[in-house]
DNA sequence: GAACTTACGTGACCTACATCACATTTAAAA
DNA sequence: TTTTAAATGTGATGTAGGTCACGTAAGTTC
């Protein structure tokens, strides 16, 4: 599907836009393409765009002092991404984003997602309600996180999110887990 | 303060509103007061409320089936709180919300809030930025919860919110960073 | 197709935290 | 003031998951 088309209706789903209201929306938009392991935001960037997942896989994680990576969100097509801690309060990336496959991105800065929440009120209802989603979705792993073991949140994130399971390397979901590599490894053994 | 005043106050920090607008928006909270120990949203009701906490404090939990109680969130004065899962999908409640000390809080109903976001256009935007704050404080306590352990939390949120170790019994606290009263008692041996 | 890197599996051992049990202190209720 | 319940401390013991070490398989790159 066009960039475009994708775009729309994902849009769709919340909000109702004239074909010139979304026209103009969409020219803020940036078409970019990156290669597996490509990466968009490094820990220490000025952080001023977040990004729409037209194709492929990225992932945004957060490396700590131990050099251990923990993955905040694997970004599918019709995903959002971006350091929003470091977008919205203008300060420096601690989390960084690339790419686990090949990708197609729609890339917004924020002055512009700003302008347009200014410029057209359903724009702003729509990015509210994006917000509103992800806010109760980062609720409902953090009690995961605190009720079940890995196993259990393992055989939950695969529910959810069956394709993960052929595209990602197995320690990078023991890394969204919040288990070690070898953990993960001996809970499917048979 | 007056209720008002503090919610006129707390609303200033994000937005600007001509006295007749807070006015208006104003007349949508309805005050409520409650005793210690008193419920406001029960596991399996209907919500259709949130509330803004004026005076004292609350805490929003899960409790799994082996009973074992999951705190995610202390509110405090100017903090919001609801079963948001809840209240925005029009579903059942399943986090409970009640009052650890005497308690003041403005009641809002999730109709209102869509309808004023509609009516003004700032008031989305103020909706909007509270979510993307918490979002972004959300994402925090996830990662923190992945990297450090208890004793590490536990200092976190003292540094963060000093007044809780004084109001919030312990075993409340260990329910927020997730570990057995026990282990938290064992913390601050000395 | 050889050289190198990345992914994955598995044993041995270690550690943070859970659970159970019981004592003590503090607060609420009668 | 007495009674009852809630909150906290602490020992003994169990366990999920971490870390280290090493081996194999599977992609990448030259």
């Amino acid at each position: 599907m066009q960039a475009k088309e994708l775009l729309k209706e994902h849009i769709a789903k919340t909000i109702s836009l004239t074909d010139e209201q979304f026209d103009y929306l969409f020219s803020h938009f940036k078409l970019q393409s990156f290669k597996k392991g490509q990466v968009i935001i490094a820990a220490g960037d000025k952080v001023d765009h977040e990004y729409f997942v037209l194709d492929g896989c990225l992932k945004s994680f957060y490396i700590n002092d131990d050099l251990k990576m923990f993955i905040l969100q694997f970004a599918m097509p019709t995903w959002w991404s971006s350091d929003y801690n470091a977008l919205y309060s203008n300060a420096k990336a601690t989390i960084n984003l690339d790419c686990i496959t090949d990708a197609e991105v729609l890339c917004l800065s924020n002055d512009d997602r700003e302008k347009l929440c200014n410029e057209i009120h359903q724009v702003e209802h729509f990015f509210r309600w994006r917000t509103n989603k992800g806010y109760v979705a980062s609720q409902k792993r953090l009690l995961s996180f605190m009720n079940n073991d890995a196993k259990h949140r393992y055989e939950e994130l695969l529910a959810q999110y069956p394709a993960l399971y052929n595209i990602v390397p197995k320690h990078l979901i023991a890394a969204y887990l919040g288990v070690s590599r070898e953990t993960l490894s001996r809970l499917y053994q048979h």
